[in-house]
DNA sequence: TATACTCATCGAAGCGATTCGACTATGCGC
DNA sequence: GCGCATAGTCGAATCGCTTCGATGAGTATA
């Protein structure tokens, strides 16, 4: 591998003059800079990261946090990696991948002390978040995907439960539905105060009382058998429920066999809508699912964008983005039913 | 950021004796490595990893290549990135991902140049791979997940095929069935010489032989609506089809409408073996779908191992590790039908 | 014509580690 | 009591770059 000073030689200049064609820092005669890329070019030349790192003390390498989490990992944060990467790739950065425990900030700060990285993109934020802390207290560059409780002077960006609430909420109450329930993630995850958990809850019972409307919510796992059981209890509860908007896609062949086992049909009898989910996954049910898709590369295209500009210093003011998702109107949602029979 | 000057200075030793003590490049006494690592430990010391990849031309990083593939990616890939992040952690190393268009090896070998990163694992691997071809020719270590028409001198893993295809045709033959469909990836990827399309296709027709069995195959797009077509064009061929193997989940909801518009029942009437699937999707669908599932998370692994037991020098002998799919037979595969009233 | 600037370039001092050769003190065989 | 390996340590060179201060040539100002 040819180094910077073999470049020089070959060029006939000085080793300096070199760095400055190539960075642009000083200015460099038309004449001398073609000398030196012709000399790179005929030499086969590239910078070394490493070198080039230590010297400037800017790596040029980014991490996206990957944190285990009980839920699995699917398709959405998929989404987030390979947005990152390919942005940090566009904007001349590398992104590396830490796989770390959530809940220990210590294996984190290690990481943070090598000094690998100028910055790192944060994702499964929680409202009180010991990584936000740590990141906080050694003052190291952040951006998350997501919020936590006090997000001052931290650019993120998240999904706009809000307005995706509304959305959905309107579109089923605009089929004549009166009575509809959510389904959360898990009760564990929401005393963890788990963002989406969180928002999600809270938005849908204000716009459910916006529309005076009868709404109730309750937890679920992460799996079909959960969605079946949940349906059946939520029933139980509310005999007159007529839709169901769920937030976790593996819990929705679920909820549509036990609406099936009572002789009903989607969405004939009973409508549901699937929100932070995936295209992928709901064109792959029977009736297909309406759904409010996770803007997810986005997000990540989004988080990543910001914190490169915050470390070349391109970001004067703190901002947060909030994208909503999308509302796609599939086969799964329908008129509230007339009448319907119940087993 | 206390360096190791800091640390030798404190512990009143020279900074090479530092070193040593980090990394047992050399004896140090017991009673001086206490003092080195109380005083590393006192100022709250990290190794920069840029300076020790520089001066060791060792980074301690690899990299997983993560290609753009018109099939999109899915569950099996994320496995992939995930299982390489946390085996390159495990054992001590960072894991940079790289998105790179397959086609291009010129940005592959712009990243490498860089010296960034010790070695890669490679993933979308086709018969004639101008990736490999590069990284043999610049003698870049790398690993495979996947294989290519010439793997001599490679470590690599790959799905054993072959294996996975026998045990699928005999459990279909074991229920009866001697008219067998397998469902491909696209013409084009066969044609690429996309290494899983190339080697099922053939152990499919191999494992149909030695058993006698009428088998056809066809190749197939990655949408539900294309496995539809499919399968009405494979009865249109051979109306005696009771069974059908496909290697691609986003078909199967096509391929069970399909089944279900002629009035037949899975399994009853119709089976349906998912090939390198993932229990996920399996469990998602009603019925429930036999698979063999791809050992995603365990090639990743071992790929990652393997790279870097060659980098370490730990590793002698060039190795190649197959792992079949395993076989969970679910809800979607039974006795062939006895009688079956076409529409 | 001396003064002041700007432009282009050079040389040298880091960045924070690894690693090589040299040096000292100790223990051992004979 | 001599030579010699060995354990433990040090100092200096090095990795390939960035960046700072200095320098010299050319041009504009007075």
């Amino acid at each position: 591998m040819p180094t910077m000073q073999d470049v020089a030689k070959h060029a006939g200049v000085a080793l300096s003059t070199v760095s400055y064609a190539i960075n642009g820092t000083r200015p460099i005669s038309e004449e001398t800079r073609q000398r030196i890329f012709t000399a790179m070019e005929e030499l086969g030349y590239h910078p070394n990261a490493l070198a080039r790192g230590l010297a400037s003390k800017r790596s040029r390498i980014i991490a996206l946090l990957l944190p285990t989490t009980k839920r699995g990992l699917g398709l959405t944060e998929l989404e987030f990696v390979i947005g990152a990467s390919r942005t940090a790739r566009d904007l001349n950065y590398h992104l590396v991948l830490w796989s770390t425990e959530i809940r220990d900030p210590d294996e984190l700060r290690q990481f943070m002390q090598q000094g690998l990285v100028d910055g790192v993109v944060l994702m499964e934020i929680h409202e009180q978040d010991a990584r936000v802390q740590l990141l906080k207290e050694i003052n190291f560059p952040f951006t998350m995907i997501g919020r936590c409780a006090d997000n001052s002077h931290i650019n993120h960006v998240d999904i706009n439960f809000g307005q995706t609430m509304q959305v959905v909420v309107n579109h089923l109450q605009e089929l004549g539905h009166t009575h509809i329930a959510f389904l959360n993630h898990t009760q564990e995850e929401f005393t963890a105060g788990y963002g989406p958990a969180v928002r999600t809850q809270r938005h849908f019972l204000e716009a459910m009382a916006a529309h005076n409307l009868y709404g109730l919510t309750r937890f679920c796992e992460s799996h079909p058998e959960a969605g079946y059981t949940a349906v059946n209890e939520l029933l139980l509860e509310d005999p007159d429920l007529t839709a169901i908007i769920v937030m976790n896609d593996q819990t929705v062949p679920g909820i549509m066999r036990a609406v099936q086992d009572r002789g009903w049909r989607i969405p004939d009898d009973f409508s549901l809508v699937a929100i932070v989910s995936s295209a992928q996954v709901a064109e792959m049910m029977t009736p297909t699912i309406t759904t409010a898709e996770a803007p997810a590369y986005e997000l990540a295209r989004l988080s990543t964008e910001m914190l490169i500009q915050q470390l070349d210093g391109q970001k004067k003011y703190f901002s947060e983005m909030l994208v909503p998702c999308e509302l796609v109107v599939r086969q799964s949602s329908g008129a509230r039913p007339q009448e319907r029979t119940a087993r």
